[in-house]
RNA sequence: GCGGGUGUAGCUCAGUUGGUUAGAGCGCGGGUUUGUGGUACCUGAGGUCGCCGGUUCGAAGCCGGUCACUCGCCCCA
């Protein structure tokens, strides 16, 4: 038993869940394609270099997240962890940029080598959207307003908080980040372990580090929105304002920060607190650099990734697969014209599941298991006679009648 | 990668201070009903007690390791 288990963290999906995952997709494809936002599909592998650039080599992602592997060519692949920067690849690589801008929305499974925990994933699926060739603040009002309806539309946005924050450009940034190491550099004995390392790194991670005296020393550390410089600050301003005349809710979150190296000024998460420490579900912001980090010319974007499985976490299930009739013979004999009734009932748009063994007793036992609405009883009598035996499951009335006038009865009820 | 918890039948769980053939409910199979269901009753199958090792006359229960899940950290979707 033991060796026919899946590996750590990657997980089979059954029916029932997968038919969540699907319909989250599904809502996701419906909703982007109504904002011009046309489906596209990346390998889920790349060469390493295209996720290490953008993402940063000190970044967790890569260096002790990675599932890199060389081929038989030698060359040095990586499954992917995101999805942003294979939709960016491609579209440079298709000669997109002469016509910006352009909308593309994904999905599919991402991996990342982390300890598994709910919500968390070694292979897990990411629905996104990318909105290329924007630096406009109205792109990033609507990118999170196209996330914002999604989320409403899967009956979520009521458990759901959105933070915004800005990183700034990159002057800001580094205007910033000088500041804000004077500032750690006097606690710097009272830090965490790991903020102290990120101190050298990539010191802006702190601010969203969760232990509690980090948290207490940051009450008093300077304010990113206090250093941008006047462009940042009024882009900013916009895509408040923006999100304000949508009514879409936000609060600020000067310590949020992501990850990723190649995020600059807005940066959103959705989150919630009905999944426990893997609360955000949906997350993204602006990645001006990203294009030339990958060697492409300077070109912006905005963007965002929602986890599948995280999603449908909170959605709930209706998944059924109940036929509209089933079929079922006297006896075993009856099966060759059951299969062939099959056909015109399922070229007349019905769903069909015949009943091939067992006693009567069995199939009508099983027939009231999956909630079927009608059963066809074949057997000699109805054989002599050019008839088929309709029976309404719920009334349990029988009547003796043709093939075709059964398809109409059980159209017109499964139409109602 | 770090720390805590859990691991008995397909599922939810019992299993008394270590002591004969490890139990229940649900589900599954067969039957009461050889052309008729949803109820009821009868009956059957299914477990190397996650895995490996140790302690013991004897381990599902104790100890060590390991694997998986889970909660938190890290990080993120």
């Amino acid at each position: 038993m033991d060796k026919l288990r899946t590996v750590r963290g990657v997980h089979d999906t059954l029916p029932e869940v997968l038919d969540k995952h699907n319909k989250v997709i599904d809502k996701g494809l419906k909703i982007s394609n109504q904002y011009c936002y046309s489906q596209i599909e990346t390998p889920i592998f790349e060469f390493s270099e295209i996720f290490i650039k953008p993402l940063g080599k000190s970044s967790d992602i890569v260096t002790k997240e990675n599932y890199i592997f060389k081929d038989r060519s030698d060359d040095e692949l990586m499954l992917r962890p995101e999805g942003t920067s294979g939709v960016v690849r491609a579209f440079l690589n298709a000669g997109l940029i002469q016509e910006v801008p352009q909308r593309f929305s994904y999905f599919g499974p991402m991996f990342r080598y982390e300890r598994p925990q709910k919500g968390r994933l070694r292979q897990f699926k990411q629905f996104g959207i990318e909105c290329l060739g924007l630096s406009n603040p109205m792109a990033d009002v609507e990118v999170i307003s196209v996330g914002y309806d999604y989320l409403q539309e899967l009956g979520l946005i009521n458990s759901l908080t959105l933070k915004i924050n800005t990183l700034g450009d990159e002057e800001s940034r580094l205007n910033y980040r000088k500041v804000l190491i004077e500032y750690l550099n006097d606690y710097k004995s009272n830090l965490s372990e790991d903020s102290v390392k990120r101190l050298s790194q990539n010191p802006l991670r702190i601010l969203d580090s969760k232990n509690q005296n980090d948290q207490k020393i940051l009450i008093k550390a300077p304010n990113i929105l206090d250093y941008l410089n006047q462009e940042s600050k009024d882009r900013f301003e916009k895509v408040t304002e923006g999100l304000e005349a949508l009514g879409i809710d936000y609060y600020i979150d000067k310590n949020l920060v992501r990850g990723l190296d190649y995020y600059c000024h807005t940066a959103f998460e959705f989150i919630t607190e009905k999944l426990g420490a893997q609360g955000t579900v949906l997350a993204g912001g602006r990645y001006d650099g990203l294009s030339k980090m990958l060697g492409g010319p300077d070109i912006p974007g905005v963007g965002w990734a929602a986890g599948v499985e995280r999603l449908s976490l909170m959605v709930e299930s209706d998944f059924s697969n109940k036929p509209d009739v089933v079929l079922l013979g006297v006896s075993e004999e009856y099966n060759t014209s059951l299969l062939y009734i099959m056909k015109s009932l399922v070229k007349s748009g019905l769903k069909v599941e015949i009943f091939y063994t067992g006693s009567m007793s069995k199939k009508f036992k099983r027939a009231n298991k999956i909630n079927a609405s009608f059963a066809i009883i074949l057997g000699e009598e109805e054989i002599k006679n050019k008839v088929i035996k309709l029976k309404n499951l719920f009334s349990g009335s029988e009547e003796l009648i043709r093939l075709e006038t059964a398809i109409e009865t059980i159209k017109n009820f499964s139409n109602n």
